[in-house]
DNA sequence: TATGAATGAGCGTTCATTCAT
DNA sequence: TATGAATGAACGCTCATTCAT
């Protein structure tokens, strides 16, 4: 049952809202407070009643956005799927987690551009990133594949290197379709990019025939 | 025998180099062109009789350094390494090339990180990139892996993807390294890294044996 | 009973006044907007709350002072003066127009000047002067004498000509006045200059009895 | 005999001229000096060898315009003309000095837009054209009025006020002609024109056989 | 709570002016 | 003498922020 939202809550929403997508649009410097008050429909002084200084609505909201999604939607459901699917082969259970992680990514875009961006200038945001995402990712990879190690199931190399890398091709993969579909002719949808990378990192490149006879 | 450069020569040098350092280090909007003047030491007046508009420096700048490096370090060398280390085994060929491509990277992570994150926002730089550097790193990237490929070194994959899934791995690895060296308790050097996720993409990481046994 | 005026009307009013004194004493392009700011009472950046660009503040002010002067106080009025004495002598009836338009004309001549310098750069201002101001007095002038020609009272001679040649005696007697009054010694009061040179538009100069010698 | 000119000689008017002609298009202030520089064809540098102050280059080149057409055209061969056809009838007299008047205030007309539009602005003009220009006019030109007065030619009018009329009623006429050509159907021709502003000022627009009868 | 009006520091840019060559 | 390079004050304009209502 979903609770009536209070009115404030409703012209918060509105600000963040707005402020991301413009941010996302145009970067946190280059978009003055005047249009995200245009675009949420509200006046410019409004906003400051709910965020004090410009900073504070580029933090929160991220802040926001992290403790929603990075919480509930990014890692809780990685452990959710990894619950479920525990028993099947990694193979499998890694692209059920790539395919689903891959439609949040998608769907929350644009918090997440402004938040590759912006990290790099806020030492805030760095801190939290890393504490709140980076590192819960990397403990949850790293745990996963060691798991699949154990059973012998995957060799024992590791763990960050493995999942990195996985993590690595997969977003250059989805950066790549967003920014430059038709680069190098490849017809490919993504979730047979995605079945065709998983299959590159289990069974690896090398024509084993041939290079025994080198 | 460097010829003297001409005063003019220098000055312009003298406002990119500060420009690209400023830019990197608080984002093209959030750089005021007077803090650039401070920096290269410079009257402010002086850079606008170089770069009419402060975007101009932006796309000047970046132009000249994709022009410089691009063309020169990035994809000749490229072909360079290849030409010489074209007969030896493609394990040692594509370690020896990301070493060398890292150590560039590295050297000219300043112009280039201001080129990722200012790619979002400004057509001009997205045109540019797209069709004076990715296009020609990935129709590199795929010939090379295509070649190997027709030896019978590697099997037949789509070389786009194999290639971009090493980039990306190396990608993320660099940028972890450099934003959060100490995630996840990891001592290997960058050499012993890049060694390890080319040995992941040529052998893949399942266990043969075991999976024999499933 | 005058409505008590909105403040953003007062500051718009208080811009305008000001931004006209001041384009007329330094011209529109010597006249700095800190200089307005600073006349009005209020800041810079005010300004440009109002008119985004500085040559709307011109342009605005111009239009504004056309719309409410050039209609309600030069045109109708004139057609007043005229409904009234229509049936007066054309001597008279052309000393009162010509009289109380002076009076307007010296209460008005702070836009006037702007407006009359400013013209020859801006294409706007070009248009709205002709449609708006000279048109109409001309259409104005010329029927009124073609009415008094039509009457008999005046000789048929081209209406427009006549007209403009006793409005520009008009005009160089004014800036006369006030650029160079001590120019020629003339005691005349500017209400006896206009009687004299209505007298020279009606009668002519030529001595007859002499001419009839010759 | 010309003697060749100084090569200084030459940029100072090519400094002069294209000052000039940008003034009198977009206003003294509105003009910079790198365009004139640029539209002289020299250096920024070198206009103020010359003119020190922008200042003076507006101040100089009108002087010397002044010195130039103001004397040796404007006065003088009004009194040459004058001289010749002294004995000629008034009309025929004022008539040709008109139209050599305007042939030369239309070649000049770019120093004599700036001229009476930078008058405005600047005391230092305001004294040359008063002193040098306007005085030495109107003394000629009431000078010559009261000749024929005396002559019996001309009835024994203020002789200021029949000569300012006149000379207001053919500036009004030329402004018209050249900025809105095409206002109040006119088919007249410059000379035309004159002819007939000429004859309305001798003989006076009234009809004197219906004012008889009135 | 929300607004509209105002602010003023600071931005990108211009431009008259200087000066070494 | 003329130039090209540089200057820095000042300009038009923007924008985060404040505040009375």
């Amino acid at each position: 049952m979903k609770t009536k939202k209070k009115k404030s809550q409703i012209t918060e929403d509105k600000i963040i809202e707005s402020a991301l997508n413009l941010f996302s649009e145009y970067g946190y410097s280059a978009t003055p407070t005047s249009m995200i008050a245009k675009k949420a429909g509200i006046s410019e002084g409004t906003i400051f009643k709910y965020f004090p200084k410009k900073k504070d609505l580029l933090v929160s909201s991220l802040t926001r956005f992290i403790d929603k999604y990075g919480e509930k939607l990014v890692i809780s459901p990685l452990e959710n799927n990894y619950q479920i699917h525990k028993n099947e082969k990694f193979e499998d259970l890694i692209k059920v987690i790539i395919k689903e992680r891959i439609r949040l990514f998608i769907k929350q875009s644009v918090p997440i551009r402004v938040l590759l961006t912006e990290v790099q200038y806020h030492e805030e945001l760095r801190e939290i990133v890393i504490n709140k995402l980076s590192k819960k990712i990397i403990y949850f990879g790293t745990n996963m594949i060691e798991d699949y190690i154990k059973k012998g199931e995957l060799i024992d190399k590791n763990s960050l290197v493995i999942f990195r890398s996985i993590m690595g091709a997969i977003m250059l993969m989805v950066i790549q379709k967003f920014t430059a579909p038709n680069i190098g002719q490849n017809n490919l949808s993504m979730d047979e990019e995605i079945d065709l990378i998983v299959d590159i990192f289990l069974n690896g490149i090398k024509n084993s025939k041939a290079s025994d006879k080198i």
